[in-house]
DNA sequence: GTATGTGCAAAGGTTTTGCCCCAAC
DNA sequence: GTTGGGGCAAAACCTTTGCACATAC
């Protein structure tokens, strides 16, 4: 886990990307990067909506999911699609595999590097050009499981 | 891939299936249970209802998705999110991984038992107990590929 | 100053729900 | 005959879009 000051400098170094690449640094992309990196967890649309809006009162919705899509863009975020009608997103920070609990919805990330790899081979086999992955395995929590014998 | 009988016989079983956990088997049920399997590929609710239409022609889109509902309940189809806004839906047959074109919107599966047990494992690590998984590998394949280097 | 980004409101598409009728058991 | 399931229409849901105004560069 990186401390508050190492993300601070990512969003500073983020925002010196897009700007090179000729976007506009905005408030409201800096509020909104900013929460994606200091959030551990993954974060709904909604979610960022709230949070940015304790800084931004009047950012709207749309702004928000512009922004994600334009940090998806330029891979520096993440969309995963776990459960229901949502989509979740996360800072991308290497390459990394989801454990979901299917009854409480905890999220866990796990490494797995070698799958990764075998992965990106076999996809050669198919003439594919890996450009990212997901990977989510479904089940039962340690807490859920014992929850369900009981 | 299965010969036709298989496959007739394979929704009798599941009908079966429904019928002994007090579900009823009604034509609506099984024409979707049967485009399902019968189909190779990944449907969206959308091509389901099109193609069930021919048959039952007064079927609603709502039938589709209740119908679709209960047979992930059962695990008897899965359900993708691949792009955008919408799902697929495909037997449920094996473990099997998705290769997908970001640029045509191909789906190509692969195999990699390997890594299926290897991920089951590290599951187990931290305390989950897995029932299920999507693994989804993005890029490009190799028409796309081409198309993009003229 | 100019082009990009934003807020707002409205549209868009997919999925879900309520209600009453129908049909599987 | 009961009770679960279906059709229809409307609602709900999240996401995208159009447009005029604001603002980062």
């Amino acid at each position: 886990m990186k401390d508050r000051k190492a993300k601070q400098q990512e969003v500073g170094q983020i925002a010196a990307q897009l700007r090179q690449q000729g976007n506009r640094v905005t408030p409201q992309r800096r509020a909104i990067l900013r929460i994606i990196q200091e959030q551990e967890g993954h974060l709904s649309a909604d979610e960022i909506y709230y949070l940015a809006r304790r800084e931004i009162p009047r950012l709207s919705l749309s702004t928000v999911y512009r922004t994600l899509d334009l940090l998806k863009d330029l891979h520096l975020v993440s969309e995963l699609h776990l459960a229901g009608n949502h989509y979740l997103y996360e800072a991308q920070s290497g390459e990394h595999q989801h454990l979901v609990c299917v009854s409480c919805g905890k999220v866990v990330e796990f490494q797995c590097p070698h799958c990764s790899e075998t992965h990106r081979q076999l996809a050669g086999r198919h003439g594919f050009k890996i450009t990212g992955s997901r990977v989510e395995l479904f089940g039962y929590c340690q807490e859920c499981t014992s929850a369900r014998s009981n």
